[in-house]
DNA sequence: GTTGAGCGTT
């Protein structure tokens, strides 16, 4: 996320502003040093934000692209739901297909077998979080290729609180 | 190529 570089930028022109008027004033310095000063302080304190960001954000751009794209409408209106009872062969594009009818999804996640391979009958669909109880009424024991889905509300995993009616 | 209640990974 950026919320550490909005966070440090306030701290970082103030700084830079302190930093320059006295260096101008107090000191009787040719105004280069003072501009060399501030710019210091900027890239610095522009800089260790970043950096910091890029460790912690490193790994989760690598796998999604598509859900930090948009910075404007919503970041943290996500909600991840449980489904149960998938078909084996019910694959992820399908059921983003099904969840994509009643709102939009943002991620879909079919756990399979770390050993084999293959799909253990669950995942977890990543939604936008006004959806997401939408969804639930409709597709929980909804009939999906012969199979009664179980949709709720996951449980762990992920910062979200705001799903509790 | 199998199974059938369940809450997971970078």
């Amino acid at each position: 996320m950026s919320s550490t570089l909005r966070s440090f930028l306030p701290f970082t022109l103030a700084l830079a502003v302190i930093a320059f008027v006295t260096f101008s004033f107090l000191i009787t310095l040719p105004l280069s040093a003072a501009w060399a000063f501030t710019a210091g302080v900027l890239v610095c304190g522009i800089l260790v934000p970043i950096l910091v960001d890029f460790k912690s954000s490193a790994r989760s751009t690598s796998e999604s692209p598509n859900a930090e794209t948009s910075t404007t409408s919503f970041q943290g209106e996500s909600a991840t739901l449980y489904v149960g009872n998938l078909p084996y062969r019910a694959n992820e594009e399908a059921v983003k297909e099904l969840f994509s009818r009643f709102g939009t999804v943002i991620n879909v996640r079919l756990m399979k077998d770390r050993q084999t391979g293959r799909r253990r009958g669950f995942g977890f669909v990543e939604v936008a979080a006004p959806d997401a109880n939408k969804m639930i009424s409709k597709l929980n024991d909804f009939e999906f290729q012969e199979r009664t889905l179980k949709v709720r509300e996951a449980r762990e995993r992920q910062d979200e609180e705001n799903l509790t009616d």
